[in-house]
DNA sequence: CGGCTTATGTGGGACACCGTACAGACACCC
DNA sequence: GGGTGTCTGTACGGTGTCCCACATAAGCCG
């Protein structure tokens, strides 16, 4: 089977109400994110927002002496372009295609209408927001404390819990640019959980053989961002429809 | 003349219409935050949303290692209580008095059902959420890429913004708590300063002579979060009234 | 298949920060 | 006014990460 594309592939999406839904679905277009694409720069003016299914989008902030790091990622959990709703129309950071795949964008006034309707849309909205900002907030406390071999195996994981499978297509380069270290870092963390047989990985390939592993070697911040996510979002009903098998 | 508090020396209370703001007014509530007071706890169900005027809370993360950090301050530009309206009622970070002083309490089941009447009170409490977003990660990459002199810049030119005084009163013992960093480093980054003579000193006691001197140390994390503060912020017109004195 | 680009592995020296320990000094309170 | 608890100054070795340089190897493409 192919690659049958649906909008409940994106959890936010799949959680709304059908009268909601309806309203926004038919201006619900899926684009391809390749790889390293920019999907806003700082201060730009956001037009859309992006409801991603298969692709990650990292949200990171570039500093004046070039250095970076990401402060939060968005995956089929949630939604890029809270500033559209949120009112600020932009924001300081930026936001770049991590992961590859597809992400079904929506013009921002229509989300902004139906975020004003004030109905499940922007309850939502709201909560998810809340949890990126958990997540942002333990990302600082994170980078404050824990190791880098800590931290990889925390995003490893996070992004892993974005994705259907098991493998993800990065290079130790990029994923240095995500956490903010430097290359040389990731290659020596890396090592050490190949060698203990948590993960596998080849030239812009790393694959997870045991989870547990990882998990064991991340940091609490992993669970509290993971838990925190589910605490927001979980008690609202999923509009069940045919599963979408991908 | 002694201490006239009125709730219009919050910003965002000053910055509500007159109608808004008289269905909230009776219900404020003028409370004194003492120094290391916790506001609330990890997981704990928040009951009031706090206006300071002239107090300073810290909101921060606390590791299982015991380790902590903040990921932002909230002084008279903000609240404190964002998790009601967001709808998650709470968060896994806790709420501290840094700086002593005042702040204006409301009822959560008030704030929200203001916020739901989508007025611009709820715009401003989305607006001021999405400033405190940035701060949160701007602290995050700053806790990546900074030194502790510039962060402890940083973290003064934003204290000193908040209080009429230029000078703080908070020993370096706390100043280290809340960046996350040993006491000794505290120690060392302040003795900088001094000998430059940009701030002096004693027991407890920070002095704030030369603002440009720490501007220039900072890191840029300190413009970023002030810019986007005041982008954010600025264009919603002050309410002006006459001073209540309570 | 062979060459080239790009990713990964490794090592040495520098530096910031940590953990610990302890000495001095200030401010408060009895 | 003297004791006492707390805050601040200083020093030491240890460690994690950075910066730089270069070796090796994998994959792509002609």
């Amino acid at each position: 089977m192919g690659s049958p594309h649906s909008p409940n592939q994106n959890h936010l999406l799949a959680a709304l109400p059908t009268a909601e839904f309806e309203r926004l679905a038919a201006h619900l277009e899926l684009v391809p994110l390749p790889l390293g694409e920019l999907i806003y720069e700082p201060g730009e003016q956001l037009q859309y927002a992006y409801f991603p299914t298969t692709a990650i989008v990292s949200l990171h902030y570039v500093m004046e002496s070039g250095a970076s790091a990401e402060t939060a990622g968005v995956g089929n959990e949630g939604v890029v372009g809270i500033a559209l709703f949120m009112g600020g129309d932009t924001t300081p950071s930026s936001a770049v295609v991590q992961t590859a795949g597809h992400a079904y964008r929506l013009a921002g006034r229509l989300l902004k209408q139906e975020f004003n309707r004030a109905g499940l849309t922007q309850q939502l909205m709201l909560r998810y927001t809340q949890a990126l900002l958990t997540q942002m907030a333990q990302t600082a406390a994170c980078n404050r404390h824990h190791t880098v071999e800590q931290q990889l195996c925390r995003w490893l994981l996070l992004t892993l819990d974005r994705v259907s499978s098991r493998e993800l297509i990065i290079t130790q380069e990029l994923v240095a640019g995500m956490l903010g270290v430097r290359r040389e870092g990731i290659t020596e963390a890396a090592g050490n959980l190949q060698r203990e047989g948590y993960i596998r990985y080849r030239r812009g390939h790393i694959a997870v053989l045991q989870r547990a592993g990882l998990e064991a070697r991340a940091c609490e911040c992993y669970a509290v961002v993971k838990t925190e996510l589910s605490r927001l979002l979980s008690d609202i009903p999923q509009r069940q429809v045919a599963a979408v098998v991908n």
